[in-house]
DNA sequence: CTTGCACTATACTAACCAGTCAACTAAGCT
DNA sequence: AGCTTAGTTGACTGGTTAGTATAGTGCAAG
């Protein structure tokens, strides 16, 4: 029988928290563990080094959002509003984090994959991996878009790529002006891309 | 009469090469130093701290493009044809910079300005305010092009925020893939945005 | 009761960090 | 020549870094 602690757990969230409100480069391995109320033993203990921590993490933050995600993009959902909620959804959480904090955050695989992508393989791999992920979302969605005839596109894949680094893009932005007023424009800045009306303007 | 020295221009060159290689968290004080051919001393005679020089280096990469910035966007070229070779340009630095290192740098703006703005405010700020100057081409760009009638736009400013987001979403993807076909897309995904046909393309 | 193992606690290392300082060099002015 | 001052030098400080070593704790099965 196997005694589980709760140690890795608290590691984890204290280290997206953290490394997501502050950078890879500015919180040490002491701050997460002061933070997570975890010794230093018991850290390495449980990962082999600050980056394996970090690659960790970023794997559990998305597993905790993918079931929303399912949510957003199932396919009982009509394309195009799959497309809005996912939009609004973005900017929520980004309102979430800048109320809670008083700075806009961005979106924590964009900003720790681009920190480390010429640093650390570990972590640009796990980055690339996780916004794959994200796009397939996007590709599903406006293939069926295409195919009900609410959009046209030739290429659903390279479509959902500019759709999802329009987002990371304005995210980014909003982060360096530190002004949430920034993400107003991500749905009509996707509609304009998809080349479709959103589904509230039909209305 | 001043002595002057190049120790300051070494310090600002070096430092933008080795932090947009890098990032700012990961080059210390003493690498800029040591492959500047600097002194730690006259590092602290000429700028303050470390976070001032990454500032004043911003400002000198982006003196240093200015000139072809006016040029591509000079009110002689054809709209349309400015915002092309703008995308040129702009995939055009990130290969040679890919081919001159074997990795995909990104923005060097974007990419410390995401990485400092919830750390340093003079930073986020330079940045800002650097980001702005790009959208100003970009504003300007669709205006005349809005005004002679190539495209429609009620909000010129708003949409070169959406261009200028989507390419530098485009650049930070690309780095976090480290791979030099995504910037394939950059065109396609601007004119989409802005909803116009390519110059190239009517031909 | 004891052996073994999952986990914790903390002191420690060796390198590294940003930043300081006082001594030094040399160029320009009178 | 002699004074002033811009600029240089590199050793130094005090604190922090990621990571390690080692002793210890508490549970569970034999």
């Amino acid at each position: 029988m196997k005694r589980e602690s709760d140690t890795r757990q608290k590691l984890l969230n204290t280290a997206v928290t953290l490394i997501w409100e502050n950078s890879y480069g500015s919180i040490s391995v002491d701050d997460i563990c002061s933070r997570a109320g975890v010794n230093k033993g018991s850290f390495y203990y449980a990962y082999k080094s600050k980056s394996d921590l970090a690659a960790a993490a970023f794997e559990d933050h998305w597993n905790k959002k993918r079931g929303l995600m399912d949510e957003i993009f199932s396919s009982q959902v009509p394309p195009l509003e799959r497309l809005e909620k996912y939009c609004d959804r973005v900017v929520q959480d980004q309102l979430d984090k800048y109320e809670k904090f008083g700075k806009l955050c961005g979106c924590p695989f964009s900003s720790i994959g681009s920190e480390l992508s010429t640093q650390d393989e570990q972590i640009r791999k796990k980055a690339h991996e996780l916004s794959e992920r994200s796009m397939k979302y996007l590709a599903c969605t406006l293939r069926d878009a295409a195919a009900e005839g609410t959009l046209e596109t030739e290429d659903p894949v390279e479509l959902a790529r500019q759709v999802f680094c329009y987002a990371g893009g304005l995210m980014m932005q909003a982060k360096i002006e530190n002004n949430p007023a920034v993400l107003k424009c991500l749905k009509k800045g996707v509609f304009r891309l998809v080349g479709a009306n959103q589904v509230g303007s039909l209305v």
